[in-house]
DNA sequence: GGTAAATTAAAACGTTCGTTTAAAACATAC
DNA sequence: GTATGTTTTAAACGAACGTTTTAATTTACC
């Protein structure tokens, strides 16, 4: 269930806190508090403030993972094995921005906060990240194949860059809108996939750079 | 000078540290022990920890924005005010790049640094990026008169989509050689310069996305 | 209904944090 | 060389932190 018992409220308590004030700025009696739990729930529910961290992002990442690594099937089943880089793009990027906005998915917190995660402390980031080894590898292989004049070099790079674009629909719900007068609105999520897979595809198709020896 | 002068050493050690550790979990000691000072040393040159945050930042961030828009000013003069997109995006990128590797410019911390402060608690974010203010106005309004075929918001998506894609090679130093199997060097400044630009140049340009009404 | 396990509750532990205070050391000008 | 203003030092403050312990309470099962 998802808001019944303490071990999902203290989950939902601390993803919305962390996103909000941060990771490090959270402590686990504001957790607790906002979990109408007592302090020391945490310990027994996950052990340490550590364990629950990660059991928050694990909670959001195997799905969307799964989900990415779903659509790419599906659009492999349809194609024979040679998607259009829009339908890779398409799989990579539509769910996690559904995640973000989908209050239902209960992801519109979550997403704030992956982009915090590289700014926290000791090597939980690269224990959370090798979660998407997987990911990566089935990305940029799907992509290599929609793309041969890339070296692999090249490619990367620009998976990497892609990575990077979708941060701010992403984490950008806040100042995005402020920063632009309101024209641009990250809840307006399928039209933001649009925009982000157009973007993102013309790119990945732009000839290798001039001049760059890999 | 830079490497005199507690105020600089300040500085320096809280650079490093907040780049290595991040800011909320670098604590006054560890600073001061870093910088060979006294504790309160940091509230004798800079009245809080605060305070030293937003100098660390308004130390590299001046600099950087203003050779930005030196760059964009060549470039305009030199087009008589109809840069191409890739000189409009390498004024852009280029600086911040060469600021990340150069350690001659000492940015090879700071740029950790830009990444993690989006995760600090407070409105600390808030008031830093307001400095972009005039970066912002400049390069979307340069942009805007090269990419005649995109309405506002949708250039004002490319613009954020393209600051979020140089997010990885800034602060992707310590990941990306390993993720990539070493193939990707973050060091290579010069290539990745090109890389970028070619892939956001396409990127930019790219027809404006379909079914999207603004 | 009583028993055993699972969960919640309250209180305290030791540590570390940012900050403050007041004295010592240093520099500079007359 | 003494006086004045600046910088550094050492020590302590209260507050907040993650964690642990022990007891009370609830839940599930026979």
């Amino acid at each position: 269930m998802n808001q019944s018992g303490t071990h999902d409220r203290l989950l939902n308590a601390a993803e919305q806190l962390f996103a909000e004030h941060g990771i490090g700025a959270t402590s686990l009696r504001a957790i607790t508090s906002g979990a109408s739990a007592n302090l020391a729930s945490v310990h027994y529910h996950f052990g340490s403030k550590e364990a629950l961290i990660e059991a928050v992002f694990a909670r959001r990442l195997e799905p969307l993972n799964r989900e990415r690594c779903r659509l790419l099937d599906a659009e492999e089943a349809a194609t024979g094995g040679a998607p259009s880089i829009e339908s890779i793009v398409n799989a990579f990027v539509a769910p996690a921005m559904r995640l973000a906005y989908n209050p239902a998915g209960g992801g519109e917190h979550f997403m704030l906060l992956i982009g915090r995660l590289y700014s926290e402390p000791g090597d939980l980031a690269i224990r959370i990240t090798e979660q998407f080894g997987e990911v990566f590898q089935r990305f940029t292989s799907a992509l290599s194949r929609g793309l041969p004049h890339l070296s692999r070099t090249d490619l990367l790079w620009r998976f990497l860059f892609m990575v990077g674009s979708f941060s701010m629909p992403l984490m950008g719900r806040h100042f995005i809108p402020r920063r632009t007068g309101g024209l641009c609105d990250p809840s307006d999520v399928e039209n933001n996939i649009k925009r982000l897979v157009a973007f993102l595809a013309a790119g990945l198709r732009a000839a290798a750079p001039n001049g760059v020896k890999t």
